[in-house]
DNA sequence: TATTCGAACTCTGAATTCAGAGTTCTATAA
DNA sequence: TTATAGAACTCTGAATTCAGAGTTCGAATA
C-alpha cells in the first residue's frame, strides 16, 4: 500500500552520526568520546548513545580506554593493511559470485556506475569519489547475492573511508581506480569468475598499497610495538 | 604484579549464556527471545540483557520478529552456504598468514592440537569434537598475527556450532577432519603459503558440503532459489 | 622540592521507571 | 456463524536514577 516512512530507531541514528564523524575526521584518533556529551549534542537521553557504542566498540572502531570512557582507534599502518588483507579476499569472493550469478545485471547496470565513477574523479571532490567508489561495489556486493557480504564489510568502510580521507584529501592528483574498476567489471560480465576474484584481490592489495603509504608519510609513529603513549 | 581476575560485565555475561544456549540447541530457531524472561532466569535487569540482544541481532544471530521480540535466526541451507562461502575465504587468509609468519610456532605447538583433535573424535563426544576443532582454527588465528580475523570469525563460529550440534548428534560415524588438519598443519610448518591457502579454502567447503547435505535431510526446507553451483 | 594520601570529581554499567507500538482476546453486530 | 471494534495486555525503546570504579588534584609530610 503505503511504504512508511518509519525511521529507525535512536540507537541506529546515534551511531550512525558517531560514524559519520569519525569517517569524515571530525572525530580522530585517540579522541575521548563521553556518552553525555553525546547525548546532550544530539539531544538524547545516554541509553541509546550507549547502546550506539556499544555496537562501534564491538566493531573496533572504538577502544575501551580504562577510567575515562571510550576513544578512536587510531588507524595506524599495520592495523590498516590487517583490515585491507580481509577485505581483499572477501571482495575475491564478492566478485566472484557476482559473475557466477548475475553477469547479466552487472552488464546492463555497471556502466553507469563507471561513468559515476569517472565523472566524480572528475569532479575532484574527494567526498563523491568515495562516494562512487563505495557505490560501485555495493553494486556487487548485491550481485554476489550473497547478503551476508555487505554487513561484514560495513566497519572496513568505515575505516577506508577514514583512510581515503586523510591520504586523497592531500592528493593533488588521485589515482584513478576506475580503469580497474572496468577490468573487474568486464570479468563479471564475461562470467570470468576466477579473473574476477584475482583481480578484485589485486585491487584491493593495490589500494592497500597506496594508502598505507601515503599514511606513513602523513603519520610517523610507532617504531616498536609499543604501546599507549604515557 | 597479579592479574586480577576482573570478570566481564553483565552485558557481555548474558551475549555469552544465549550463544551457548543457541549453539548447544537449547534455543531452536525460531524460538522467541523475550528481554524480560532472560532478565529474570539470569537475575539481572533488563537493560544488560537489552545490550547483549542488540549485539546479537546485529550479528545476526536473532532477527527482529514485528511485534513479539527478536527470534533466534533459523538455519536454512541456503545462508549456511553463504556463511560457509564468506568463512573459507577469511580461513585461507588465516593459514596463508600463518604460514607466512609462524612456521616455527606452528611446528612447535601444532601437533599437540592435532592429537587433542584426534582424541576428541575417539572419545565419541560432539561437544568435545567441537570444542577441539575451534581450538585448532583459533591456533591458526593467532598464527596468522592478524587480531582482526578472530573476532569476525565469532559469528561463524556461533553457526557452526549449531551446524555441527544438529548434524553430528545423528551421526555415528562422524568423518574425520583431522586428516586434513593434518595437512593443513604441514603446509603451514612448510610455510607453503598458496597450499595452506588452497587447502583451508577446500577444508571449509567440503565441510560446507557435507553439513549442508545432512541438514537438507534433517530440514526439507525451500525447494526453489537452489543456486547451489559445485 | 618531591612524594604520598585522600577527598572530590568524572564517567560508566546497571536498575528502575515511563510511554508507546503492536498483538491478542472478547463482546457485539450483521 | 463470521466479521469487526475496541479493551486489555505484552513487549520494547528510551529516559531517569542509582551505585561504584577509576582519575585527578591538592594538601600534608619527609
Amino acid at each position: 500500500m503505503k511504504l512508511l516512512t518509519t525511521q529507525p530507531n535512536l540507537t541506529e541514528q546515534v551511531r550512525k552520526a558517531i560514524v559519520s564523524e569519525i569517517a569524515s575526521g571530525k572525530l580522530k584518533s585517540g579522541e575521548r568520546i563521553i556518552q553525555e556529551n553525546i547525548a546532550q549534542v544530539l539531544g538524547v537521553s545516554r541509553q541509546p548513545v550507549q547502546q550506539a557504542l556499544l555496537l562501534l566498540k564491538n566493531q573496533g572502531v572504538l577502544r575501551d580506554a580504562v577510567g575515562r570512557g571510550l576513544i578512536v582507534t587510531s588507524l595506524d599502518p599495520k592495523q590498516v593493511r590487517q583490515m585491507y588483507d580481509i577485505r581483499a579476499v572477501i571482495e575475491g569472493l564478492a566478485f566472484r559470485k557476482a559473475a557466477e550469478n548475475n553477469p547479466l545485471r552487472a552488464k546492463k547496470l555497471g556502466p553507469a556506475l563507471l561513468l559515476n565513477g569517472r565523472k566524480s574523479v572528475a569532479s575532484r571532490s574527494v567526498a563523491q569519489m568515495i562516494a562512487a567508489d563505495i557505490k560501485f561495489h555495493d553494486f556487487i556486493y548485491s550481485l554476489s547475492e550473497n547478503p551476508l557480504i555487505a554487513p561484514s564489510m560495513e566497519v572496513q568502510w568505515t575505516n577506508t573511508q577514514r583512510v581515503m580521507g586523510e591520504v586523497l584529501m592531500e592528493e593533488e592528483t588521485p589515482r584513478d581506480i576506475w580503469d580497474q574498476h572496468e577490468a573487474l567489471l568486464h570479468a563479471v560480465i564475461a562470467g570470468d569468475a576466477a579473473a574476477a576474484e584475482t583481480l578484485a584481490r589485486q585491487h584491493i592489495t593495490q589500494a592497500a598499497d597506496f594508502m598505507i603509504a601515503r599514511l606513513h608519510r602523513a603519520e610517523p609513529d610507532i617504531p616498536s610495538g609499543g604501546a599507549d603513549a604515557a
